[in-house]
DNA sequence: CCTAAAATTGCAAACGTTTGCGGTAAATTT
DNA sequence: AAATTTACCGCAAACGTTTGCAATTTTAGG
């Protein structure tokens, strides 16, 4: 079956094309009695209005581009969700690519997004990413950017992130509360700035205002490495009273070695993360944890696009606020 | 800056719109020296071809359109990695929308994609998706739908999905295998008829080569309606010796209170799930599973889909096998 | 040299929309 | 009843490509 265009109707109605267009979208120059005969045939032939002839010559597509280092993760699958929903509410819809944390994965989207002319596109850095060339080729364009989660330094882009320095502060504040003496601290990949940033504040934070408290900083790159690493350190003779996990794939490895090891969460040690709830909530009891929701940011990005679009450039670092969660491990 | 166009090089090279396309696709045609001066300007200007012209003078879009219930899921962010990974490969991009299990949302995203005149569509039908006319109406538009997961009762259409019954007995042969002689095996929505299909199997495996073993068959929508369902019946008096979870919501549930309870696993019980791994995997021991890939199924699905692009129509129903894998925890 | 074939290149229509502008008929005003 | 406004509607160009066909130039054959 051919699809049905404008033509199609306006020929069968007797009417021009432009009658017809017009008639569709409520154009006052259209008499009601019309409009009511194009709506009438366009519903029962199916009119679907060719969303290539419209971009072609409107020059603007309704679809916004997503650059993740992986769909299949909790943070950003959440991210995209949220995204999704108010993509839908505005009336886009979105083309979604994954850079699997490879630069030229990340080239050969952008350019996928380049070419279906975009509206705009969400970009989460993969890890090593230097060069920025291919986004400044955006904005040559006009196709503004809004950079998620991993973002460029310079501060001439959009960015929206979680307030890590803030997550690791709110860690710290409760691991002080709790008036822990010995604290294991495990943080990611040390090339990457979340987790430079993240252990700076962490460090900063204890050696100023609870400087008797001894902490131990590990860095591991896999849940297999923080179990490895909690195993080694919590084998030794000096025992903790407190571990922290910086993200969900150390805290699994943690909760790994403590369940087999079969150590009494909170009495024999306490635990927190930061997370967006899931994972805390698969333990028994829930793991305490500062939120950092992959959702939220979404949301938060989506303004920001906004913005962009409409307002034209609203260049700024935004970031979603933390919040403690309380479980029952602290 | 404006976007660079063939008419743009086609000027500045004092060559037709025409030649211009051809040189750029290699046409044989055009002579070796004009298409060298032609990459060459094209190239320094960073041509990029209008992805909306192009389909719309040749009618196909080279992008896919995704449905999905909801994206932050294990199962189904795994499956759009695979169909992300196979598409680009193969010159695609991805349009991924969610229904949120409403059936409202699925319509709209349906025309969506209609509208956007996708090649093809992946389709899981939301929970409880009655009427497929929506599906037809793409049918009628010669746009393939290969549903996955979730499928149409009628085999009309082309369908991929786990082997339920499979999995079910493969759990059922390891149950027997380990002799379990009282079985609580939890499942999900009784609605659903990917619930159904897996306690039939279940239940008439167990009947048939284990008659002697007591089965105690739940069904809860949660994993908080399954760590109560647990928690009640291991309460009682009678003791089970395994219990089997049918997804891994039911297990997170099932977990959380044996963490609570401090059962011993394998000791004191058996757990047994059917899942992707990734759940399993955060306990100690490890539970066993049956491994349902939503990777795998992706790659299926895509197969399909290409073969019915190609070869048009392609009416079957696929599955893919169900492995073991040995935890600790049987 | 002349002609036919081969190698290049250009013309123009088409894909389905949107939209500025101009045109006609009806309604309103003098 | 003439003049003006108002309400409708159509014409045609444009968005950036692709592609059948025609036109032109070059090459080869005699």
């Amino acid at each position: 079956m051919t699809n049905t265009t404008l033509k199609l109707l306006a020929q069968q109605l007797q009417l021009s094309i432009s009658t017809v267009s017009r008639a569709l979208k409520d154009h006052p120059d259209i008499s009601t009695a019309t409009k009511e005969k194009v709506h009438a045939l366009a519903n029962s032939l199916d009119y679907e209005p060719n969303a290539y002839a419209i971009q072609l010559r409107t020059q603007s597509s309704k679809i916004f581009g997503v650059i993740v280092p992986a769909i299949a993760n909790l943070f950003y699958d959440s991210f995209i969700a949220a995204i999704e929903e108010e993509s839908r509410k505005n009336g886009y819809a979105l083309m979604i690519l994954q850079s699997s944390n490879n630069p030229e994965n990340e080239l050969n989207n952008l350019k996928i997004f380049r070419q279906n002319r975009v509206s705009g596109v969400f970009a989460c850095l993969s890890a090593h990413t230097q060069n920025l060339d291919v986004y400044e080729k955006m904005s040559d364009r006009d196709i503004p950017v809004v950079f998620f989660d991993i973002v460029p330094k310079e501060n001439k882009y959009t960015k929206v992130r979680m307030a890590d320095e803030r997550c690791a502060i709110i860690a710290a504040e409760n691991i002080i509360q709790r008036g822990a003496k010995r604290v294991l601290a495990l943080f990611g990949d040390p090339a990457l700035s979340i987790s430079q940033k993240r252990k700076q504040a962490f460090q900063q934070f204890m050696e100023k205002y609870a400087p008797k408290t001894h902490c131990t900083y590990v860095h591991t790159n896999s849940s297999l490495e923080s179990e490895a690493a909690f195993n080694k350190h919590i084998g030794k003779t000096q025992k903790f009273d407190t571990v922290f996990a910086m993200t969900d794939e150390i805290l699994i490895g943690v909760m790994k070695s403590i369940q087999a090891l079969n150590i009494k969460v909170p009495k024999e040690i306490g635990v927190i993360s930061i997370s967006n709830g899931f994972i805390p909530s698969l333990y028994h009891p829930n793991i305490s944890y500062v939120e950092t929701s992959g959702y939220e940011l979404g949301k938060l990005a989506f303004v920001q696009m906004l913005a962009n679009i409409k307002g034209g450039k609203t260049l700024s670092e935004l970031t979603v606020d933390a919040k403690f969660v309380e479980g029952g491990s602290m």
